[in-house]
DNA sequence: CATGTTCTTTAGCTTAACTCATTACTCTCG
DNA sequence: CGAGAGTAATGAGTTAAGCTAAAGAACATG
């Protein structure tokens, strides 16, 4: 249980909030793959972990409105990295899954992601690379909290 | 020196990279104060440490492009927030400072930030506050590396 | 001085989200 | 069984927040 009365936890989250809307900026232009916006990266890295899902599952995940997903969705399938299927039980959903065309677009983008790794590499020492995978999954958990 | 062969470190990133982006989403419409969009509380907290600073600075450290800068700093002015001096030196610049009455709505948001705070505390544990802390000023170095 | 460079600003555009409303289907309860 | 309530996806229009290109003013340097 945080101590709410220590004031480093109002400057930590002060900080964070900064740095992760700086971040943000930041990743929107330096995109590991042109044509692919960072939601829709994410959106196929969420499918690449959950095999598939509905819109509606994909737009909770996100957390983007259900129209901004479909309208994600859409881009994705005419990219052909997506394919639409009916739902098996419920007719008014859908299920998303990604193509094969999809894990390779994920596997290049991969590589040149670990290119931009490189790139942070020599201004990051291990000590900092350790705080940031002990952060990782704490913000993860934030982020759909 | 990261170990790039090391696996950890790729996927680190790609959880990374999702989560800064939902959580930017989150924190844009969690607003701790209406009629203040997120980069506009992060440049009156810069304005808070720095004391005060040219436009072209501000874009720079909140990287963001000077077009947009001059933007929000036309509309904290016009909020009351800000106040516009001619530089010293060089009549080229303005200095941008913070009024007084920014003063106190930072302190008014912080309490509203931390009542949210005090909601996140009942989901997060000691050991994962504790890497937030720790990761926040790696992703700072990182948002403007 | 003249030319080029830097800082801010103006104007117009793009993107990626949103809200509201609609359609299609499912579920529940009388 | 059938009517009304609820939920899924989507269509249309809007908004927000950044961008680029270009202009104007002030500075710096040959």
């Amino acid at each position: 249980m945080p101590d709410l009365s220590h004031g480093d936890d109002a400057a930590a989250v002060n900080s964070l909030r900064s740095a992760v809307m700086r971040l943000s900026r930041r990743l929107k232009h330096q995109r590991v793959d042109e044509s692919l916006s960072p939601t829709e990266m994410s959106v196929l890295g969420t499918l690449a972990r959950c095999g598939s899902a509905t819109p509606g599952e994909l737009a909770r995940k996100e957390h983007v409105q259900p129209p901004s997903m479909t309208r994600i969705v859409a881009l994705l399938e005419a990219k052909g990295l997506v394919r639409l299927d009916p739902h098996p039980e419920d007719r008014r959903q859908k299920v998303v899954t990604q193509t094969e065309r999809a894990e390779a677009m994920l596997e290049q983008s991969r590589r040149k992601r670990n290119a931009w790794l490189a790139g942070l590499a020599a201004d990051l020492d291990e000590d900092e690379w350790e705080r940031l995978r002990a952060a990782a999954p704490v913000l993860e958990k934030l982020a759909h909290l």
